[in-house]
DNA sequence: ACCCCGACTTGATCCAGGTCAAGCGTCGGC
DNA sequence: GCCGACGCTTGACCTGGATCAAGTCGGGGT
């Protein structure tokens, strides 16, 4: 991604290697200052923030490759807690470090802010899930997040294990835990996939495709698509 | 913010001041390669993706002091589109002379690192109302946030005009429009606020406040915070 | 090997808020 | 100044999914 082997290398000796965390460990916590940025060798992790009332909601699952804590600079202090779902390897970039780096190699810098970007065009799509579509939708958009994450890491797209809990699925996807559990054997009964407590296999990534919104009888729909008028 | 005079007016430099726009005008459309920042001077802006049934999903209603397009960067192609509400005065920053400049100016590279963090914890906030919170809630943390932001301005955070439509702002929450015209009027019987047309008047802001989630008798809770848990 | 607890499933019921259906007031166009 | 239309309000009704309430199952600890 234009960077010279020298930069690598200038980047790969701030990056270090923490010992291998194990489920429940956290990465920070809520409040905690900001320090580094994390990311996930393997193993995932999930991050959540406590809600006043003493919920918590569930901001995202990082699976391997993903970055986690940028969200914390600009407060310089963490918003949200990360815990490790299971045994992880977890490498830690001391920001500080990292934006050394990031102004003296202009490709770095790019990647940072492409990184960055990205993030927030995640957080994008995640609106449009929660603001408009059904439980079912938002289901099946999960699975298929899931599944292509996995596949960018070489990993089979069809046949993986949950490392969550349905009541933290449901929580992330904003429905409650029975409801993420019924659709779970909706979707077997139809056929789209087998369940089998955490270990999912998807039979039918097309259907399950659809179901995220492209198509279907155009359900739910508050802004009535006005469909005649014409300079617009 | 740590720049000198000298190097505010490298940044000054390359900003360019477009003539006005007017309610309508799209500042970028889904799908237009990437190319600059805007920032909204005066005035304000909408932006929205198309869903793809045909719907649109309102992100972000942006006043004087934004900044719009952050999202872009990392497809250097925007995902969403942006329309200006009402006859505004925006600045476009070229992003590829932005780089260069945060590259030479350490302060500047962390502020825009800083704005990009906002920007995802923002977001992230917005996930929180969208997957937990109830319509009331929502309405009630617009009004403040709106009221916040106008404060932050210099202007008054308690008296304004909303220049966009219920319809819009119904989108934003995810709620329907009749709700929200019915939250209007509720809020106003209970005295909370004046509403007449688009002209707002908050009458109660502590109130307001207090109904965003932090007091209130913890009505909806889906994750039932197993609170004995020891070793947590 | 057993036990216990937490995770999950399944069914019954309830309700917030979406949808449908009228009005009504305002504003822009002529 | 009149007209048409869109934006908003209000009421009646309906439904997706939350909540409540039992079970069932599996896995880890002793």
């Amino acid at each position: 991604m234009g960077l010279t082997p020298e930069d690598v290398e200038r980047l790969d000796d701030i990056v270090k290697r923490t010992r291998p965390l194990h489920r429940g460990d956290f990465l920070f916590r809520n409040g905690d200052r900001f320090r580094s940025l994390y990311v996930v060798k393997t193993g995932s992790v999930k991050s959540f923030a406590p809600s006043p009332e003493g919920g918590e909601q569930v901001l995202g699952f990082h699976l391997p490759g993903e970055i986690i804590g940028l969200d914390a600079i600009e407060k310089d202090a963490h918003a949200c807690s990360a815990k490790v779902l299971e045994t992880s390897a977890i490498c830690e970039i001391p920001f500080g470090r990292l934006e050394e780096l990031t102004a003296s190699i202009a490709s770095l810098q790019h990647q940072m802010y492409r990184l960055l970007s990205k993030e927030i065009a995640h957080d994008t799509d995640m609106l449009l899930l929660l603001g408009k579509k059904s439980a079912e939708e938002r289901l099946a958009a999960f699975l298929i997040s899931m599944s292509k994450r996995l596949q960018k890491r070489g990993l089979s797209p069809t046949d993986f294990y949950l490392s969550m809990s349905r009541h933290e699925i449901g929580n992330y996807l904003g429905l409650a835990v029975e409801t993420v559990s019924r659709l779970f054997t909706r979707f077997q009964d139809e056929g789209l996939m087998l369940v089998d407590r955490k270990h999912i296999q998807l039979l039918n990534l097309e259907a399950l495709d659809g179901l995220v919104g492209g198509a279907g009888p155009c359900r739910q729909q508050q802004n009535r698509a006005r469909a005649p008028v014409a300079g617009d």
